[in-house]
DNA sequence: TTTTTGGCATAATCGTGATTATATAAAAAA
DNA sequence: TTTTTTATATAATCACGATTATGCCAAAAA
């Protein structure tokens, strides 16, 4: 329901009756409402994680990146609900924290993956894993908040190809090098 | 009051209260407390939209987007009101539609730019004015919410180094070109 | 000078919706 | 089988804060 309506329009009966129950439910499982959206926001970032770690996930980056991109409703939901939660991490430092420790997960877990390909000799040793890391994120943030807004405007190959413009400059191959000397 | 506590934790009584009046004036002026913040929300967004007009700002865009980052209180605060904005306008077609008004703004601007840099061989013929700065939007928005949430985490020069890191390589230069054939 | 209007304050209203309390049934434990 | 705990529902409370109503004062207009 948040990722439907927005944190702001949705009441607990609203999730209640979206879970075919009653407040009573929600309450027995929740402390309180803000709960239920740190639920939600879990959910969403766990989904990403699993992404990133996930043995068959796409080598190249930008394809990797392109799976988080808001091109159905279920991801456009996972948006809405990170957006709702900034929201309120504006104004509340103990979310803005809880923010962070996802974000930090994220970056640590692209850092990985690009150290592994600069190993493999298929990204350049030049860039620097954690940075590289953390502007893929922001590259995916500022613009699939973009597209969550204005979901009319991007179509999937527009999205594509917005991404691809944008991230691809970031990860220059490895030169490719002759067995030896040269 | 919105850029310093989220629009969640500020009632009509603290704006009132900031501005040495009662709400009595607050509501004599504004329609309701969505008015309040598009209000607030149109100052952020007319700042920024000066600033990319201004005849004196920077040629290189890299260093005029990081007039935008959330360096001291005041640019802070501006972040802080747009990520409320956003998390209203999650639920809220009319507010997206506003939000997308802007955007088209500061691309538009953005793109004028780019084309004039080009017809005068500073930036490379070869990127698209508005994909770039559909682009640039992107990267300031997504790095700059992250920003604002981990503040402490983001010292200045780090801001700017991530920034150049992230911008740089999608403004390649002009060729250079001696006068005649070659 | 008397009206009228605009700016502002104080105070009343009023809906909303989170939270809390209570009741009941089902399941688990004793 | 009794007792306790857990899951769920219904209903009451209760605070909060946006909105609305009212009144006053000053300034502008008549």
């Amino acid at each position: 329901m948040i990722g439907e309506q927005g944190i702001d329009n949705t009441r607990l009966v609203d999730v209640a009756r979206a879970a075919n129950a009653t407040t009573g439910t929600i309450t027995h499982y929740f402390e309180d409402k803000d709960a239920v959206l740190l639920a939600a926001l879990d959910h969403v970032a766990q989904n990403i994680l699993f992404m990133l770690r996930s043995p068959d996930r796409p080598d190249d980056l930008v394809e990797l990146a392109s799976l988080i991109l808001p091109l159905d409703e279920d991801s456009l939901r996972d948006w809405r609900v990170w957006m709702s939660f900034f929201g309120r991490a504006v104004g509340d430092p103990a979310l803005a924290r809880i923010n962070k420790a996802y974000y930090d997960e994220f970056r640590d877990g692209l850092a990985a993956i690009i150290r592994r390909q600069q190993a493999e000799g298929r990204l350049s040793p030049g860039i620097d894993p954690a940075m590289t890391g953390d502007a893929i994120i922001s590259i995916i943030d500022g613009f699939c908040i973009r597209a969550t807004l204005e979901r009319e405007e991007w179509p999937e190959h527009r999205q594509k190809a917005q991404l691809e413009a944008m991230l691809r400059p970031l990860l220059p191959k490895a030169e490719k090098r002759r067995s030896k000397g040269g």
